[in-house]
DNA sequence: TACCTTTGTGAGTGAATACTAACTAACTTT
DNA sequence: AAAGTTAGTTAGTATTCACTCACAAAGGTA
């Protein structure tokens, strides 16, 4: 398991708010170290490319996701369809508590020009799809979902609405409630799903 | 309503091409005329500055996108479920054609530099959005579609799983089926949608 | 023929960018 | 105390970038 400094903890957070507020265009070296007050060069005792900062950053989000999600204390008696309703509720609560990480994770594109940072972007969407195809499998044979849909025809369904439920959470300037949206959206599915 | 030469016309091809094939990082003024065969100084012949060729091309398939769907004739009897599939076989049909434009009218992150940018490919978001909320209000008030969702929660939905669908396809390099796969997913939320 | 417009060219420019070289002060280890 | 390591500095470098300048060839028009 990699391990982190906490300067480069630090630097990896500046480059996420940068990114998150002006785009990745504007992560320059320099701009990063002037966020931070160090020298350009002391960026380099830290990461050893620009690169690695942000296949960093993400690699970072993607240990905390998978702890954080893995560590979800279900009761037994929860059916499926609350299972799901705790991961998302997890999801959406780190993106509420931290806005800026939704610039980079879901940034398929802007990733595009470099094989390893497009790789752990896609890696991400498969964790989380990984989570909530089995959910659906699980609930489908224990009779909880209905199963008119298929199984991964109704992942696309679910994950695809709360990605365009946070995109436009983050269109809105964060302005829009994506906590309620998000479980509106959920909820909204489930309701038809469930048998 | 603006015209475009031919000469224009190439060079917003070749852009959505080096962007589709490289990203938007790899999308020089160079790499741009050397695609075409032309020297840099002759693409500012043609447009004033590398924003306004992006600009461009959004505002054309912008053009494209609203003449085309405009242009569907509906049959009088032809159910919403029925329409929303014309809507939808037109725009994934459009995208299998021209594989290219997707990356670029899909990436609301990599314009984040621009204002001008961002705003042209959220107004080509909200066009769509508002063909979708359109046909699933009159849906839901002829009865043809249930009413346990919101309208527009319903519209997050649909247009959700279809950018998903969109998106699973380019990830895939163009190989998973995406007529196919689209029709599944709208098929999928309108058999739970439909009354 | 003379002139104008259009569309192209080669050669450059200043600014920005990722990264490096050489050095130093502070701290840790021996 | 001596030596090595860590984390920082200032001053660069080579490269790339969007864009400009001055000029030219071709075609239409007076």
């Amino acid at each position: 398991m990699q391990e982190f400094t906490d300067r480069q903890i630090e630097i990896m957070k500046a480059a996420t708010n940068r990114i998150s507020k002006y785009g990745i265009q504007n992560l320059t070296i320099k701009t990063l170290a002037e966020d931070i007050g160090l020298s350009e060069p002391a960026l380099y005792r830290h990461f050893k490319s620009k690169n690695e900062i942000l296949l960093s950053v993400l690699e970072y989000f993607k240990m905390e996701m998978q702890n954080r999600i893995q560590s979800i204390q279900f009761k037994e008696d929860d059916s499926y369809a609350e299972r799901l309703r705790l991961i998302f509720n997890s999801q959406l609560q780190t993106f509420t508590d931290k806005p800026a990480i939704v610039s980079v994770i879901f940034a398929e594109s802007i990733f595009h020009f470099d094989e390893n940072l497009s790789n752990k972007v896609a890696e991400i969407m498969d964790l989380m799809q990984n989570y909530v195809l089995e959910n659906v499998k699980n609930g489908q044979e224990n009779g909880q979902y209905s199963k008119v849909i298929g199984a991964s025809t109704l992942t696309t369904i679910i994950i695809g609405g709360m990605r365009m439920t946070v995109l436009k959470w983050k269109l809105s300037g964060h302005k829009s409630n994506l906590m309620k949206d998000g479980k509106s959206v959920l909820n909204g599915i489930l309701k038809m799903t469930e048998k």
